[in-house]
This record gives C-alpha cells, sequence and structure tokens, in this order.
RNA sequence: GCCAAGGUGGCAGAAUGGUUAAUGCGACGGACUGCAGAUCCGUUUCCUGGGGGUUCGAUUCCCUCCCUUGGCUCCA
C-alpha cells in the first residue's frame, strides 16, 4: 500500500492516511437530497471522491464507499405537496436521473446508496441513546440534540455557539432549549409519511441519518468522511455531536475531507440562489469527459470558478489535446490487436513511461493533487506527439507502452470515461438502447445476420457493441477512420 | 460581527525556504495543406494583493492591513 497524505479539515492539517483496519477503508461521503435535478456543483464533489476512491484501490486500499441518500426531509415534502407527488416517490424519480448522471460522469466507485427511510430502525435506536445518555430531549412530539451537553461542538468548523448570531434565518422552534439545538426526531405533521416512535410518529431529522448509518455500516469510527465544504457547519459538526456521543468513541473518523465550492461568476451555485446549471443538460452540451476534465484540472479542495461560455469550451480545446493520442493508440490497437507488428521503441521510452506513472500515484498521493497529474500528463501528450516514428509503424506493445500514462488515467482519474454509453447525449443513448433491443430480439431468434446488421451499423456511427457474459455493453469510439 | 478557505501572467490554475514559478487556454510565428480545418513544432524574458518581520535568501514561515468567496442551523 502506497503511503498517501491526506488534508484534514478537523485537524488543518495533510497527515498520513494510516487505515483502522489495514488494507480496509471506511469512506462515508455526504449524499444529495433527490428534491430536484442535479447541478453542475455536486456533480464536481462526487467526482472528487470518486476519484479519491479510485486512487486508494488503485494503491491495494479496499475501500467500501458508501453514499447515503437523504430520501425524506422537507424540501421533499415541500415539492412533494406542491406537485401533488408522494415525496418518496418524488424521491426515488429523482434519484433515477442522478444516478443515470453520475453513471455518465464516470462516477463508478460507490459500493452502497443508503436511503434515510431504510434505517428508520437504527435512526429511532440512536435516538434513544442519546436520550438515555442525557445529551437530548424530548418535547411535544419531537426530540432535540442539546448542544450544550457536548462541549467539543464546534471542534470542526471553529465555531464557538456563544459567538454566533441569533438565528434569523429560521424562526425559534417551540420547545427548543436553545437555539442551537437540533433536532434529531421531527414530530409528524398530518399527511407526511411519519414513523411509530417512543415519542409519537414522526420522521429522523437532517443530521441523524448519517451517524445512524455510519454507526451501522461502518463502525463507531471510520477512516474518512467526505462531502461539500458548505455542509461543515452545522451538518458534520451535528454528527460529530451525535455520533460521538451516542457511541462514547470519539473522534467519529480519521480524516474529514471537504471539497470546495463551485463557483458562477464569483457566487456559490445553489439552488436557493437560482444560479444553477443543469448537470444532465450540460453533459448534453459539452460531454461527461470535457466536464470531469474542467473538475479535476483545478485542486479539490480550491473553489473553481465557472464561468459561461469559457470554462467548457476552454476544457474541451485542453481535453481534445489531452486525448488525441490515446484515440490514435487504442484505436489502431482495437482494430489490429496487441500482436500487430512493426517496429519497436528504444528502451528510454519504457523508462519514460514507467518513471512517468510512477510520478503520477506520487502527486496523487499527496492529497490528490489532480492537477498536478494533469499537468504531467501534458508532458506526456507532447512526447508522444513529437515521436519520430508514426504510430502507424509501431508494434504493438510499443503502443501499449505509449497509452500506458493513459491507462493510469483512465483508472484514477476516469479520463477518458469508459463504459456504457459514456459520452453519448440522452437522444443518442436512447437511440443505441433501441437499436440494441431490436439485436437481442435477432439473436434470441438466431437471425445472426440480422444482429450483426445492426452491430455493424453501430460500429459504423460510432458505438463499439460488445457481448460480455450474456449481457451487451457499448461505448462511444472514433468510428474506424 | 464571528469562523473558515483563498488572493499567482491576458485568462484558468499548480508548486516550492534558493538555478529560467508547472500545465492548459488564448495570442503570435512556423510545418503540413490547392485553400481551410484538424494535427504538430516554436515563442509568449517584464505574474506570487499592500506593508512589516524572520532568513545569506521569502511567492513559500510569522505579524498586520486590504480584498474575494464560503459558513453562521436550506445547501454538494
Amino acid at each position: 500500500m502506497r503511503r498517501v497524505q491526506i488534508y484534514d479539515t478537523l485537524s488543518r492539517e495533510t497527515r498520513l492516511l494510516v487505515p483502522i483496519t489495514p488494507p480496509k477503508i471506511g469512506l462515508f461521503v455526504c449524499g444529495l437530497t433527490p428534491y430536484d435535478e442535479a447541478h453542475i456543483g455536486h456533480g464536481r464533489t462526487f467526482v472528487t471522491f470518486d476519484v479519491v476512491a479510485r486512487a486508494l484501490r488503485r494503491w491495494g486500499y479496499r475501500v467500501f464507499y458508501v453514499q447515503n441518500v437523504t430520501n425524506l426531509d422537507d424540501r421533499l415534502i415541500q415539492r412533494g405537496g406542491e406537485e401533488g407527488i408522494d415525496p418518496l416517490v418524488l424521491a426515488e424519480r429523482h434519484f433515477a436521473g442522478w444516478t443515470v448522471s453520475m453513471q455518465r460522469l464516470g462516477v463508478r466507485s460507490v459500493n452502497y446508496y443508503p436511503f434515510a427511510t431504510d434505517y428508520v430502525p437504527e435512526i429511532l435506536a440512536q435516538v434513544r441513546q442519546l436520550v438515555d445518555g442525557g445529551y437530548a430531549y424530548a418535547t411535544t412530539g419531537s426530540v432535540y440534540y442539546d448542544v450544550s451537553r457536548f462541549p467539543a461542538y464546534g471542534k470542526l468548523s471553529g465555531q464557538r455557539i456563544e459567538a454566533q448570531r441569533p438565528g434569523t434565518r429560521v424562526p425559534a422552534e417551540p420547545g427548543k432549549r436553545a437555539p442551537e439545538d437540533f433536532v434529531l426526531w421531527k414530530a409528524a405533521t398530518p399527511g407526511e409519511p411519519s414513523w411509530e416512535s417512543p415519542w409519537g410518529p414522526g420522521r429522523p431529522g437532517w443530521h441523524i441519518e448519517d451517524t445512524a448509518i455510519t454507526v451501522r455500516l461502518l463502525g463507531a469510527r471510520y477512516d474518512i468522511h467526505g462531502g461539500g465544504l458548505d455542509l461543515k457547519f452545522p451538518h458534520h459538526e451535528a454528527e460529530i455531536a451525535q455520533a460521538e456521543a451516542a457511541t462514547g468513541t470519539s473522534p467519529l473518523v480519521n480524516f474529514w475531507m471537504h471539497a470546495g465550492m463551485l463557483n458562477l461568476g464569483g457566487e456559490k451555485m445553489s439552488k436557493s440562489l437560482g444560479n444553477v446549471i443543469r448537470l444532465a443538460e450540460t453533459l448534453d452540451a459539452c460531454g461527461p469527459d470535457v466536464l470531469r476534465f474542467f473538475y479535476l484540472n483545478a485542486h479539490y479542495r480550491s473553489p473553481l470558478d465557472f464561468v459561461e461560455g469559457k470554462s467548457l469550451e476552454e476544457s474541451a480545446e485542453a481535453f481534445g489535446r489531452f486525448i488525441a493520442p490515446y484515440r490514435r493508440l487504442s484505436g489502431l490497437l482495437e482494430r489490429e490487436g496487441a500482436e500487430r507488428p512493426g517496429a519497436g521503441l528504444p528502451p528510454e521510452t519504457a523508462e519514460a513511461a514507467d518513471g512517468l506513472v510512477q510520478r503520477l500515484d506520487e502527486v496523487m498521493a499527496s492529497d490528490f493533487n489532480s492537477r498536478e497529474a494533469i499537468a504531467l500528463l501534458f508532458g506526456w501528450v507532447r512526447n508522444v506527439s513529437a515521436l519520430p516514428q508514426p504510430f502507424e509503424s509501431l508494434e504493438g506493445g510499443a503502443l501499449e507502452t505509449l497509452l500506458a500514462p493513459y491507462r493510469w488515467s483512465e483508472e484514477v482519474l476516469g479520463l477518458p470515461i469508459r463504459g456504457d454509453g459514456a459520452g453519448a447525449s440522452e437522444e443518442l443513448a436512447g437511440a443505441v438502447r433501441i437499436a440494441l433491443d431490436a439485436r437481442r430480439r435477432a439473436r434470441e431468434r438466431n437471425d445472426y445476420s440480422e444482429a450483426d446488421r445492426i452491430r455493424d451499423e453501430l460500429r459504423a456511427a460510432g458505438i463499439h457493441v460488445e457481448d460480455r457474459g450474456g449481457t451487451t455493453h457499448w461505448e462511444l469510439r472514433a468510428a474506424p477512420e
């Protein structure tokens, strides 16, 4: 296992990652509340942690990556009411849309997406623990966390509750002893989904689902907790207070990782500001590779400004140059195979490729510096482009040598994105599904000439079809030249 | 007001107690082309917010001020 340095937001220092139970890494990332479509700010956060998981796995860590889905909260209930839909159904519907976008973006490393409502027994058990331990109190059917009972509250964000401005955004709730106390269990309003509890019918508060899920799935203490920087306070602070009080184990996690915000014209992109750019539309417009490249072209902790009409155009130019040699090399290999005869390369070239891959692992192991990795990869683009021999003259092994740094990029950065439909628009993906469905039916009636005709037509259109163990996969590739 | 993260060339955006501060975009010049495009090559020496301090040496460490963004119970 490679030595990995990670910046921890809690201690504000970069430290060596030491797994609690080597080689396992428990990774929890605060997921989404699917009350609306995903925007490109969400994409940045989830691509960030996708790369973290990919890199750690490459280096021999066994990562268990859990990302929760808050499928019931105030916004879902409100939106469901407006649209006349059961909030749980609404959540299900939007989650499906998020999943499609994330797949297109190449986010593949999440092992499990727990839904909050599937963990109500765990949530109730944890609320019970907190009440019994004197960390929480019940009033009028709701249960609140008593922040004054947890002196470490504020250690993550550096906040001191006495310095807080009195809450102006949310009116004081009746029954709360102090404005900073937060709800663990919320008394039901008629017509809302609710569950029976010792305090009456109700539903979970926002913060409690995460800790109920992580204690169950990852234990009282685990390795890495990730999320957007905007969740640091109060959400992550509340998680620490809940979990450490409930389990008596401190710290809850060894590393807090926070992804920087994606800003739009110098402002954070958020639904409340109304300045969102939808993820699905952006993927259609520029293709997922370009967006993923844009994200990874900055350090994950830095704020990243998105400028309409500029950021993606610039990334498209850069990504195009980055990937051009890859497309030519891999195209040759796919058409003619690794056994293709031809000229070899001087041994220095293979050594340089090995050395570069080493360097790439090093810079990524230094707090996941994807920007530095991309800079190094551009050096390789230059070397490969300036090679005196044309690619067509090289033997298969030489082509693989030249591709080695790209293979690293595919594995760790997820660039280019590979897999079913990566890079395709919704319309194209739909058309391919129809074509593949027709092909499947043709194969079922043993009409292989028709099945092959469909496959050849798709191939001519730049869609590569492959049958693997009973299922059919496809991806966009440059059409045969 | 309090807390946090930042301020690097025309733009985006890395890194580092010490030779020319990466990489990309853009721009300019060239190769290729009938032309264009695509691609490739080269150039782009004058860039580290202001002021102090530590040091032989600071963009990097410390102090201070200014500015930007985020958070202060909706947030990825």
